[in-house]
DNA sequence: AATAACGTCAACCGCCATGTT
DNA sequence: TAACATGGCGGTTGACGTTAT
């Protein structure tokens, strides 16, 4: 028997969401969560298929998404886990709080692959002092890395720990939270532990969070520049 | 002013992983 | 354990807006 095609192609609707349809939408995951996406149109009274409504509330209607432009920084971060983890948006997404991987694909594709290129372009031709700084710093966190090292298990420096501090931020508790850190926990076990022992924020107090705490994301950037630049020296990547 | 070219972004599609029966 | 259902992910598309000619 074949795959069950995912909706009835008949009679649903397809395009651009209208105000009133997010309104229902809305309206419906805030009393009844969304436990069932398939069932959820006919519940609400929507003529979509549900992954359209699932869709349509990870990546727009969701209370803790943060709309607007993406900051420096933001950038900045998604360009250096893009080159740790590769086109694993979600990934990427668990560690920018209010923003989608279908948001981190588009800003990758309009904006950021023309900024690397731009930038390569730059490197090539001026061997720019922050680069000397960044392998100064490379150089540092190797030294450090000749430290024995304890490797951090999933249960400790956890995946889960990770989407808790950088993802959660509704808490309604009605709503079911974005699953997103669903996706952080999906990093393979090895890629976490390769990378965080190649860290420098790991040692063997357990008390060190990760990433450290700290006011708001954008204080991480630093830690997850390091934990790139740790990674980086990987043979895996 | 017209329109072609380009950029952006919301949404769809198909596949895969996981859960359930 | 197999079959099926469902959720989630990444790639891709197409509509729409903006800019250049």
């Amino acid at each position: 028997m074949g795959r069950a095609p995912c909706c009835e192609k008949m009679g649903l609707k397809k395009g651009t969401w209208t105000p009133e349809e997010d309104q229902i939408l809305t309206n419906h995951i805030n009393k009844h969560g969304h436990k069932n996406w398939r069932a959820l149109p006919k519940l609400a009274g929507l003529l979509r298929c549900g992954k359209s409504c699932r869709l349509r509330w990870m990546n727009y209607l969701r209370p803790e998404i943060k709309r607007g432009n993406f900051t420096k920084e933001e950038e900045d971060m998604i360009i250096q886990l893009h080159a740790t983890l590769g086109n694993r948006w979600s990934a990427i997404a668990a560690t920018l709080p209010g923003r989608t991987d279908n948001e981190i694909k588009n800003v990758w594709h309009t904006h950021l692959k023309k900024r690397l290129n731009q930038d390569k372009d730059k490197d090539t031709k001026i061997s720019s002092s922050s680069h000397k700084k960044r392998s100064a710093k490379v150089q540092k966190i190797s030294e450090e890395k000749k430290e024995p090292l304890v490797m951090l298990s999933p249960p400790h420096c956890a995946s889960s720990d990770v989407s808790s501090t950088l993802t959660t931020t509704a808490t309604d508790n009605n709503v079911p939270l974005n699953n997103k850190g669903a996706a952080a926990e999906s990093l393979d076990d090895d890629f976490w532990s390769q990378v965080l022992s190649s860290s420098p924020y790991n040692n063997s107090d357990e008390t060190t969070s990760f990433p450290p705490n700290s006011s708001s994301v954008y204080d991480n950037v630093d830690f997850w520049y390091d934990v790139y630049m740790g990674a980086q020296d990987l043979p895996y990547f």
